[in-house]
DNA sequence: AACGTTATTGATAACGTTATCGAATCGTGA
DNA sequence: TCACGATTCGATAACGTTATCAATAACGTT
């Protein structure tokens, strides 16, 4: 296998020790900066260290040690969500002294992914965990383990999220004080309690405005463009298609858009929709999206640092939960009269 | 250490052969499908594992097998341009059965940083890697290694880019396009290539007009918003600043801008500011920042299949570069006249 | 000079997995 | 009944590192 690389083949604890005529525990003791090594071995063994370029495999060594400074985010899939997560976790970790791995199977997302995922690299590799949108939390695994945005909900695990339902109001009043009155509601993945959430705000702000919710107007769009393209069509292309769109998400909603341009429809001026998230993509769709904004790279930091305290052993708030906000850019209008 | 976890201490291969009756090698052999079982052993061994859960260490493994289905993508840091790459890599990764693993140090950042982190992880842990803006390109690594934009253009390494030479002629003759004259230039990281052939690229297109290039008005800006700021405090905050500005990637620009509104100047009334890269953060600026696009997901994505091509031992061209293209949004108007 | 202390060092056994290879079992044909 | 190949299984040795602990050297004390 791998026949044509060109074979340097990783320079090795025992190489170093060789060629500093030393033995490989005493070279394990100066890269572990462990008591009980001679002033002049140490500075030999570093000399001979930096000049072979040796740097211990991360692999081997956890595998003995248990303790890596490592840190895991596990995620099923690179999507704009998760990255957002991902970027705000980066920066919080720099300050800590841990690494960061993020670590993404092969899209495959099944249900249980992130048991498998976690038991495959704690106990070895890494030293604690954050999980984004899991669906089943189980509490016993070997390292200390956050949630952010899970199923289930504040239970069981540390946990991370932000107000779904408050911003799901929020975004149902926008359209509701733009004058619309026929709202569809295009829903995200059913196992996840923050489209629950997002669905129970929606009905709530429709009752309190004493608007009756036309159930065919409700559908599931699974947070992604593809699964969110059959139900947005269903809602659009009927004779009595609704003035506005709520959709779970930012992906859904510009999947939303893209369909109702498909069937000749214009955004806002026939249209207008709403998502949530603010991801990123979401200014950079046509027209810009207005959403609402869960704060996920604020989101990512505090995960990593409740992370950090639970394996310092600190004892803390073991739930936060941060503020959404409207962020109104120019997919909504008022509705043709 | 760790004292107060829930220590269900990870299900091990040894305990699903004690469960199942049989020893640890079957087990291995039933996990990694190896022919040499009997249909009944197997069989009982699968419940077994479901059973408890089982998934086998990567570390162990790796150590021992020296093959793992694990590709790695290296970066300094978690930040737009990267993560944006990684977005593009995890789409592509989906259909070869390999697994993503992202990898990123405490930010420390120094030179050199991705020969320690290959030496680290390579070996053992990935088959492959991609390391994203490497300073030190070197071929002797034990696994096959695709850089992205790196130091030293497309010697050594298998390398993907863009044309940014080609980029910032285009953003340059926007702005003298629209009638600017006096144009200054926030440079990128020196020690990058990128960097390098986007100030050629701006001095050529200086050149074709017959405009000359004040030297003081050229900066070097870092490519982060931390090290913009200085120098562009110096560009703007002087008696005869330009009337547009171009950044050498999006984050300076944004920074440009932040300063600008600072000193109490409005874009792109008062200067125009074009920036590179267009990161999705880019389009949330305000006002949202013309730029130059690099198809950083293709990028991402080419990468991967590229490795990938080259782990199977596939003969193919081993530099891609792709194209730039101008993406006009509301940072740059005429001069005042 | 004999002793106890303290500083250094290196063998050696794990860690959880896979690769190798010999042993045991089972059929089958002569 | 015996021999022999095919099938199935399990001991055992790696992989590269760290933890433990015994061995040695160096030194000061009485």
């Amino acid at each position: 296998m791998l026949p044509h690389v060109d074979s340097t083949p990783r320079v090795k604890m025992e190489d170093v020790a060789r060629t500093a005529g030393v033995s490989v525990a005493t070279v394990s003791k100066v890269v572990n900066g462990r008591y009980g090594v001679a002033q002049s071995t140490l500075t030999r063994v570093r000399e001979v260290i930096d000049q072979l370029g040796y740097e211990a495999s991360l692999g081997a060594r956890s595998l003995r040690s248990h303790k890596t400074n490592v840190l895991g985010i596990l995620v099923a899939e690179f999507e704009p969500f998760s990255t957002e997560l991902l970027k705000g976790a980066s920066a919080a970790v720099g300050a800590t002294g841990y690494e960061l791995l993020a670590y993404s199977g092969g899209g495959g997302g099944s249900v249980g992914w992130e048991r498998r995922y976690l038991s495959r690299l704690s106990g070895t590799l890494i030293d604690g965990a954050i999980i984004v949108t899991p669906t089943v939390v189980e509490a016993n695994t070997g390292v200390p383990v956050v949630a952010v945005d899970p199923h289930t909900g504040p239970t069981g695990l540390p946990t991370v999220d932000s107000d779904n339902y408050a911003g799901a109001v929020l975004a149902t009043e926008h359209l509701i004080g733009l004058g619309h009155r026929r709202i569809g509601f295009l829903g995200g993945r059913l196992d996840l309690e923050s489209a629950r959430l997002r669905e129970a705000g929606f009905r709530h702000a429709m009752e309190v405005a004493g608007l009756p919710v036309d159930e065919s107007l409700v559908g599931v769009g699974g947070y992604r463009r593809e699964t969110a393209d059959a139900p947005a069509r269903v809602l659009l292309d009927r004779d009595d298609p609704p003035t506005a769109v709520f959709a779970a998400n930012d992906l859904s909603a510009i999947q939303v858009m893209a369909v109702a341009v498909e069937l000749g429809r214009s955004v806002p001026a026939d249209l207008s929709v709403i998502g949530f998230d603010n991801v990123p993509e979401s200014a950079l769709a046509s027209p810009p999206l207005t959403t609402i904004n869960q704060p996920l790279q604020e989101m990512g930091a505090e995960a990593l640092r409740l992370l950090v305290d639970l394996i310092d052993g600190k004892d803390r708030s073991t739930h936060l939960r941060l503020p959404t906000e409207l962020v109104v850019r120019a997919s909504c209008a008022p509705p043709r009269r």
